[in-house]
RNA sequence: GGGCCGUUAACUCAGCUGGUAGAGUAUCUGCCUUUUAAGCAGAGAGUCACUGGUUCGAAUCCAGUACGGCCCA
């Protein structure tokens, strides 16, 4: 009849109890505190005679994660943000009534204690409990505490059991952090400014891909989540600014998969009186030094294969990674499209004919070489008509100073020498909304404003962005961008 | 969007060809002052995801729906 479990019920009757004898179930007047993961690391050597003699009296907090109780005596294992430590409860040191109340906690609350360190005869360092107190009553219990939480909707849905109850978890958020840190870190130290451009935009640019739509009522105004930062972050170079980043969330309107959630991290940076070359320079540096600093070392292991991140890595042209990974003939490549349809339409991906050639080009390489690129590998070269915002090369015009970097067989980084002549721009806006699709609901719009910009004079540049999911899933060997980020989205679910 | 798989106690999972629900952990009671997946004895705990169908009888078979996972687009 109730909606709620037993043990649930019996935990707040429980509570109740305890707060008419005048226990504060919730206080918050703790003071300061000492870290199970300090205690540890300097008392841990030390034996019994040792510890005898250190007179200090410890004071931690933390949440019961085990108990095993003995009739007048108990052992529990509390946990705080760095790590655990047992703690030894006994009638005749805390007294009848204090242990009387001790009954009373649960695993799963949060407690505070006072004590001396002793060894127990197994050698774990402990705390023999002088003084407790409760510090949070816990309403609901913990899962299983052997096999922890396994379902992986519960883990997404309810990520505070996850983090609490899985080791590892909480690790690999604090490696997420750590990145991002040591990027904020690389890119200010080398004169880029951190910026923050519009989220909410009225015109929908920077990449191709459905954007999210909202309205503002105020301005009576249609507006889109951005999906990448791109053209903001160049409006920047035209003002002056030479060097500039950006480290924050595109919303893309898209499916999901282990690979794609609707909202992610981007890097973007972008380089005034750089190319694409320079940046492949910077990108090996970055990743590199992030890898020394996580990983210990250039090599290691993600979902058991070998990933040598020393620099310099391998580059290839597009057409080059056709040819020699994908096993296509350079004649192929060069000839009758309908023969790249036709395969295409093999692979189980069948394109309109009104696409370019570089569509199929990209589509081949995503399908045949892609995965195979488990070495970081700079591709290079890619077709105009698939770049719209990239410089042509000077020697042939039909490609682009651009590159895509790959590892594990997952693109992780875009990036190209910026056009910046507001003729050939316009042209390409223009035939990007030319050559729209028909099936699109939003349709392409020119960004006027940044041809404009353009017209007022951008220095060259290079501009890069990188897929910080990605890259933190390389680095903590998460299969799922999910395990990356708190709280991936998830269809709502009625309660 | 398509294919395959899953959903059983708070958690982790059994439950065969249909016969009316099980274990471990957690919880409760008793014993237990060096345990650590503590131990021993006992107890309680379920809308078998949901809706419909087949059947004398459905956790089990069928269909649909919801949510999730993996793969593909």
């Amino acid at each position: 009849m109730s909606e709620e479990s037993q043990v649930i019920l019996q935990r707040k009757q429980k509570a109740e109890e305890l707060e008419r004898e005048g226990i504060a179930l919730y206080p918050n007047d703790i003071g300061n505190l000492e870290k199970a993961g300090a205690i540890k690391r300097v008392y841990d050597g030390y034996d019994q005679a040792a510890l005898e003699k250190v007179p200090h009296v410890f004071h931690l907090a933390g949440r019961i994660m085990s108990l095993r109780r003995f009739g007048k005596a108990a052992f529990l294992h509390i946990e705080d943000s760095t790590g655990r430590i047992q703690l030894h409860v006994r009638r005749d040191q805390i007294g009848p009534e204090a242990y009387r109340l001790f009954k009373k906690y649960d695993i799963g609350d949060i407690i505070e204690a006072r004590g001396t360190l002793f060894k127990t005869k197994t050698g774990e360092l402990t705390l023999s409990v002088n003084t407790m107190r409760l510090v949070t009553k816990s309403m609901r219990p913990l899962p299983e505490k052997y096999h922890g939480i396994k379902d992986k909707e519960l883990r997404y849905r309810q990520r505070y059991m996850d983090l609490l109850m899985n080791p590892g978890v909480r690790d690999v958020f604090r490696t997420r952090s750590k990145i991002i840190q040591m990027m904020r870190q690389y890119f200010t130290s080398n004169g880029f400014l951190e910026v923050e451009t519009p989220m909410m935009q009225p015109i929908v640019g920077g990449a191709t891909a459905k954007p999210f739509a909202t309205y503002h009522n105020a301005l009576d105004m249609n507006l889109f989540l951005r999906i990448a930062p791109e053209l903001y972050l160049k409006r920047l170079l035209v003002g002056g600014f030479d060097r500039v980043f950006e480290l924050n969330r595109n919303f893309r309107n898209e499916g999901i998969s282990t690979q794609h959630n609707p909202e992610f991290t981007m890097l973007e940076f972008y380089e005034a009186y750089a190319n694409y070359e320079d940046l492949m320079v910077r990108t090996e540096e970055l990743f590199a030094q992030i890898a020394r600093d996580v990983k210990g070392g250039h090599v290691f292991t993600y979902q058991g294969q070998e990933v040598d991140l020393t620099p310099p890595w391998r580059r290839m042209t597009l057409e080059e990674a056709l040819v020699e990974v994908g096993g296509i003939g350079r004649e192929e490549l060069h000839g009758d499209p309908a023969s790249l349809m036709q395969r295409l339409e093999d692979l189980g991906a069948p394109v309109k004919g009104n696409e370019p050639v570089g569509k199929y080009w990209t589509k081949l390489f995503d399908l045949l070489v892609e995965p195979r690129l488990i070495q970081p590998t700079f591709i290079t070269h890619y077709p105009v008509d698939v770049s719209p915002l990239a410089r042509k090369n000077m020697k042939d015009p039909g490609v682009t100073d651009r590159f895509e970097l790959f590892i594990t067989g997952r693109e992780i980084a875009n990036a190209f020498s910026e056009l910046n002549d507001p003729r050939d721009q316009k042209r390409r806006f223009e035939e990007q909304i030319a050559k729209r699709g028909d099936d699109e609901e939003i349709p392409p719009e020119m960004d006027r404003d940044y041809v404009r910009a353009l017209e007022v004079g951008m220095p060259p540049a290079a501009g890069e962005g990188i897929g910080i999911d990605r890259v933190v899933m390389l680095f903590t060997d998460s299969p799922s961008i999910r395990d990356v980020i708190l709280f991936p989205l998830l269809r709502a679910r009625g309660e």
